[in-house]
DNA sequence: AATTATTATCGTAATATTGCGATATAACAA
DNA sequence: TTGTTATATCGCAATATTACGATAATAATT
């Protein structure tokens, strides 16, 4: 089939899929990381950096852009792509909350399955 | 080509970008989510409470396990799984890591682009 | 032994992603 | 105007993912 039940889930879990999907990727994660070190990132510098096609970087951007992790604003003949800080906050904090869903201590605050095997690979 | 070119990228961005595509589906985020609420969940809990097939969970599953989040116990006829609780965490500080990497304050301390219409954007 | 219950794996169809050459568009320079 | 530079988009081929029916494997039950 290929195609996503997302009718299935709820939409929070939809939206972190949608987000983890856009950070699945090495070049994706390569150019979010060369717009922190760099501030102002263009194009053809991350051509350069990466060693990608111009289309396959154009395409990832878009991909970033559309996330809302990445904004461009037009320079003269470049666009320069930075960080949008307040959807980046927003970002992190929806990875924040599927961690936090889980930790050591709710495990061993949990005594109502003692002696239950299903539980030794939780070391 | 549909091939991701894993030589151009360092180990912890393709490690990063690994770990974002377990999770980029969002039966998996639900089948994580169900075993934290559940503790002990077993493959046809899953079925019956995400309205997926057999085969489709049993494959969900086995992609969990061998990313490290999950781990399953054989309980007779059963098998049980749980989180992970050593790869969670590492998982977690993984996240942490990429968006530690940026924050706005980072960009406000940052003061050799006032004027800079490029900045425009990160508000 | 035969049946039932539970899970994994195989095979396959539908769809999505990745990467890039070619081309289009737009801003600037000569 | 012509050429140069920078980016986006189109179209395509290669590969990956998603979903599920069918089937195999295993353990408990009858």
């Amino acid at each position: 089939m290929g195609i996503t039940k997302t009718d299935l889930f709820t939409e929070d879990q939809n939206q972190l899929a949608q987000l983890a999907k856009v950070l699945a990727h090495p070049a994706r994660i390569a150019i979010i990381q060369e717009v922190i070190k760099s501030q102002s990132c263009v194009n053809h510098f991350l051509v350069q950096e990466l060693g990608l096609a111009q289309a396959t970087i154009s395409q990832h951007l878009k991909e970033l852009k559309s996330a809302g992790i990445l904004c461009g604003s037009v320079e003269g003949k470049t666009i320069s792509y930075c960080i949008n800080a307040q959807s980046w906050e927003a970002i992190r904090k929806q990875f924040e909350q599927l961690f936090g869903q889980f930790s050591c201590s709710t495990t061993n605050n949990n005594n109502n399955n003692n002696n239950n095997p299903s539980n030794a690979c939780c070391s």
